[in-house]
DNA sequence: TATGAATGAGCTTTCATTCAT
DNA sequence: CATGAATGAAAGCTCATTCAT
């Protein structure tokens, strides 16, 4: 039992810590892009010494990425959960919308790291960042498995799924992006609205 | 004359390089991004010393701004003329979207370079940046003043054209980056009808 | 009597650990050389945590002339040994060799580092490491002392005892070095027979 | 004519800044050792900014090598000559022992370099560094050659040559390190008198 | 005593920019 | 105008040492 007591106090302070630091790095990282942070500006935004960071992850692009697939699991979890709750291919588009704007809205800061990293998707990967455009991709496929068959009983114009749901994601993430360039002068649902209207009209046969 | 001649032999040489300058530098801004280019590498695929770059532009920035201004007036007067050349809306939102693919399909380089700069605007801009915002904005207002008005003559769905504009801007910026990032599987011509007759679907009354 | 025993129980506790720390700080000091060892990696082998290091000794730089020192004083108390048990010139001499050569044999490790050290015997020495050159000396005077008075007694062509005593000392040190380098390709015992004979056939009358 | 004389002042320019280095080097080295030496000083002392040093060495363990091996080859070069110039076997070893305890005089710096560097020859050898084995084994391996043969002539003992080439290499190395440790207080003529004597003793019929 | 997380000085290396030629 | 050697600030990372537990 004391055992046990010291492990848990252990582990909450190192994963107290860890949050610090992963925090830290999402705010330095959003504000200044990768190359512009500075390992010293974290570590001090993080209130711990720069050795630190070290005894928490290998290296500069270590917590980078940790930052990154952090964020996007979450993101992954979250539509998995809000999928799972509707049924119709109307309201599956709803909710996959909703989900990408409101997570986003409220981490601005993930979402400029996750956006900026897109760029990277361009070039050639190194396997190390493979998991970004991967977990991108099961987005993707989560909404397509989500309004297939839809076609198919007459619940929607005859298009590939995977298309659609493609173009659905794109347009998301150019909304954030708008977003978060232009200041969001409108609330998530009116957004949310407005864009599955439109693409509701049409897909709809 | 004589020295008029020289004059123009002058700028013929100086834009000779010039030009140089700029192709090597899209060319190593596109695969290596803004933090990992290096000046010297500019310098040896244009075939010039590294001080020459300097008495051209005044700093690794100004290059890169220059690589990006530059695009983006060609994509601009291209969007120009292709939108004066059509008259219904949906010719018009057709040429669009066809100009735009076509354009950064011919100039992968570019559309690297301006993919990853999108990521900047989403940060404090400094004025010298401004621009790259200013000229996107350009293509959507351009855009929207092609399709103002067709609510009002029943042409379209009552939308606000500004916002529809916007969805299709982003639309095809996501398209772009998917092509580029999964490898164009379809031809300019097979997108452009998929999106056109989604979207479209979309507006029409 | 109960505060005796556990006097000792803490002593030979204490003796343990500290042997430990030695044989892993040979090891490592010995594989990796002095500035390229790590305390971490000695308090890895020793099986102990690092700060138990800085309880036992002050600094890396103490670890390690501790590893020196306690290296140097075995082999100075077999040196003695060995040349009290044997009175001919000829005999004191092969003595001499055949325990540096054995010694070293035996303790590769501690011949890797002692044999670095006298690098360092190079530079300006810190008082702190003054002791390694003395028991250089002591062993070369050992030796002096040993075939001192043989030139005179006519056991030996007259020659300075200490120059010889020095000049045999480095052929050893040459020959461990050698030995290491190489592999040894032949037994000490041969190359004791070896190189006595050259010596001696260089000193007799 | 214009370029040719261009070429050359560019040259001795940069063989100048070269050297500089070089000394600097060495003497930096010769005074800390690679691990305690840095880079900063190293440029200090040659009078010049420290990444001047990056452009003519890749990095500081190639400044490092650099200057061993550049010692190493000048030192083998002597040898060659000097040996080339006598043709008894006793001459040839005077030649071999005076060379060398004049060169390493003439040297100190380099000597204390080349001397620590065999400390790493006992470790795992990194291909880079491969080289201070093998121009060390050139060495004895020339001696070896020059008086190869002695013993079938009768003008030496039946003894191996190589093996006697070792010794006397070692046995010369020794007396460097001594003569840098104490001090000499002999000169190298005495010195090579001393030895020479004492070897030849033992080798001779 | 024993621990090992935390520290931060100090290191090597890179690279945008300058300027003498 | 063109050059490219020289510069030196700046950054990521290591590791001996400390100290609260």
């Amino acid at each position: 039992m004391s055992a046990a007591r010291q492990r848990t106090r252990h582990d909450v302070l190192s994963e107290f810590r860890s949050a610090e630091i992963m925090a830290a790095a999402r705010s330095v990282f959003a504000a200044k892009g990768f190359a512009d942070a500075t390992v010293d500006e974290i570590a001090q935004v993080a209130g711990v010494a720069k050795g630190t960071l070290y005894l928490y992850y290998r290296s500069k692009r270590a917590i980078y990425l940790a930052s990154v697939r952090s964020g996007l699991e979450q993101l992954l979890a979250r539509l998995r959960d809000e999928l799972a709750g509707v049924s119709t291919v109307k309201d599956r588009i709803r909710a996959f919308v909703r989900t990408r704007l409101t997570y986003f809205d409220e981490h601005r800061d993930f979402f400029r790291i996750y956006y900026s990293e897109f760029t990277n998707l361009l070039n050639v990967l190194p396997a190390s960042q493979r998991f970004v455009r991967e977990m991108y991709e099961q987005q993707i496929a989560m909404l397509a498995a989500a309004i297939d068959g839809a076609s198919d009983r007459g619940a929607m114009r005859p298009l590939d799924a995977g298309k659609v749901a493609l173009v659905i994601a794109e347009l998301t993430r150019g909304l954030n992006g708008e977003r978060a360039l232009r200041g969001s002068t409108r609330t998530v649902d009116e957004e949310v609205v407005f864009v599955v209207d439109l693409i509701w009209n049409g897909l709809e046969r």
